[in-house]
DNA sequence: CCGTAAACTGAAATCGTTAACAATTCTATT
DNA sequence: AATAGAATTGTTAACGATTTCAGTTTACGG
């Protein structure tokens, strides 16, 4: 392996102008610099990063960190954050994975192995885990889930107005009867979605009827359940807000075994745009939420901490957007 | 920052001794060891791994490389690869992800960097860096793409059988009007289960017409296009194996098109088993495919491979199962 | 032509760990 | 009790970079 110290005796300079050469310091005359640039190049040299990491005290890797790789998360929610970070992301940072259910040593989550740590998070859960984070003084940046706390930068998208906008599509669309099948108890996203349900009823001046809140958790079976119970109703509603695309696949089985056509007899509405929702049939309506933009975002945050470190945490709304398709039928007046 | 000198300190022995007792030396006494370990504990020592990798030559890292993140990586592969990973790798080694098409410079991919390379290889166009990584020596464990080349560990599934199995299936069912959409033309799985496919038909005497064999690229929009073009024909197949899920997902939706029932009029036959497959209606008939045991096999392989240097490399291979759902119809004779 | 400031380069220390070799302490044998 | 040999522990030098501080050029005004 070629260090700067063979390339200081090629150059027949010392080694710390190498260092500084390849380091762009403004310390070196520009001949200088470019013949050993040349050299480095011409001997294909590496810097060792664990030499470098070692007196700079820097890593050069950054942790991504799941709720759960093992359950509860989409995948296609990973890679759109893989996507998004990769994107910002220079290529000499090491991006590593993982799930924080699979942490067993927070001793293991340190400064020393991580310049700064992207959280996507999903459950109340992670908290334990965010504020070691912070203790331990790393750069942080919390994804998708809605922090409380102000003090430490996070970056989501504004559920509550897209689902907001998609009953006030369905709305225009002339429905009236609406249910909302509920995310799972207890997480944010859950209570933003299911305000921005009712935030649109009560603008439309529209009846909140318990009947037509019905429970979920974000599983396919759930939406399945819920749906499956709604179309038992003596007057069942005319379109549902399914507060996630999975439990909305689960309510369109649901309706097909039940005979209920969509969207003839039930208008439905997902939220996330995961990739399959524009391939079930017929093809689900739905409220896009931006991860890639919000994963992208994020890691320009978490880029400037790094740079910055005085930079403010602050809160980042990214917008969703309303895709129509097929599951929202025109109703008579 | 707590150093080993400063438990010597503590201990009131030299660092040495802490380095080996803290990394299990058979030279250090028992009460020795057991002294500094309490010590160790009790002032959280956490061991600097810039420092360790330095002297060591270890990285403590492994990395997986998809052929792409953007595009073409469905994302459950991505997930069950990860997954399965994980299961198997010590919690002290970082798991990079990256996409082949996101390495610029091949410079990056060193020894000293990544101590293991796990390749989830979905083309051939990743060969020249998976010969980059063999040639700088760097442990490497290629899964999921069969490779002609003996000198590197590698485990597939075993697509070929997977597919006589469920073609098998299809024609005790009755079935005797084969068709296959292909896969994307050029990659070792696209021939392997089309192998499987004419291995079945053969098996059972069944002609081999070649308006069936309809051309397709892994893509849900080239399974819709082959499927049309499959119904215009004037005598149609009545089971169609597709050679991925998302093409019989494809498939599925151009029968609807077409106002072909499936399987009344169509059966369908897909590969993977993906989330999905099981919430299409009707639900997909399909032949799972193991990633997250094959990315477990790999990654034990791996393991093999850092620890035994020597080992031969080898091909191995990973059962597929038949999913029976409900696409294929049951014909009368 | 010299002095001096500015521009550049180099020597040596440092980061926290492991490892080769040296030194010390036991243990058991004579 | 002396001593060989084994069992422990310590000294010191790496590993490959950056950084502080000191030393050497260079440029330019007088």
């Amino acid at each position: 392996m070629i260090t700067i110290k063979d390339i200081a005796r090629v150059a027949g300079v010392s080694h710390t102008t190498v260092s500084r050469a390849l380091n762009g310091s403004p310390l070196i005359k520009k001949v200088t610099r470019d013949k050993i640039e040349k050299i480095a190049a011409e001997m294909n040299y590496i810097p060792n990063y664990s030499a470098k990491s070692l007196v700079t005290r820097r890593s050069f890797t950054i942790g991504l960190f799941f709720s759960s790789i093992e359950q509860g998360t989409s995948a296609s929610f990973l890679v759109d954050a893989i996507k998004g970070i990769s994107h910002i992301l220079d290529e000499n940072f090491n991006l590593t994975v993982n799930g924080i259910d699979g942490v067993h040593h927070f001793g293991n989550i340190q400064p020393q192995r991580f310049d700064g740590i992207l959280v996507m998070s999903q459950s109340d859960e992670d908290n334990a885990f965010i504020y070691h984070v912070k203790k331990m003084g790393i750069p942080l940046v919390v994804l998708n889930r809605q922090l409380e706390d102000p003090g430490i930068m996070n970056v989501v998208a504004n559920d509550r107005e897209g689902v907001k906008e998609a009953i006030d599509y369905a709305a225009r669309q002339g429905h009236q009867k609406f249910a909302i099948i509920e995310g799972k108890p207890g997480f944010k996203s859950s209570s933003e979605r299911k305000q921005g349900f009712m935030d649109s009823l009560i603008a439309h001046r529209l009846p909140l009827n318990s009947d037509y809140f019905a429970a979920g958790d974000y599983s396919i079976e759930s939406g399945y359940a819920a749906m499956a119970a709604l179309l038992l109703l003596e007057d069942p509603p005319t379109a549902v807000f399914c507060s996630n695309d999975d439990m909305a696949i689960g309510a369109m089985n649901a309706c097909y075994a039940h005979k209920a056509d969509v969207p003839g007899k039930i208008s439905l509405i997902g939220f996330d745009d995961i990739m399959f929702s524009r391939y079930t049939n017929p093809a689900l309506t739905t409220v896009r939420k931006p991860i890639t933009e919000i994963s992208e975002l994020g890691t320009k945050m978490l880029v400037q901490l790094l740079q910055q470190p005085e930079t403010q945490p602050q809160q980042l709304f990214v917008k969703t957007s309303l895709v129509i398709r097929q599951t929202v039928a025109e109703l008579q007046q």
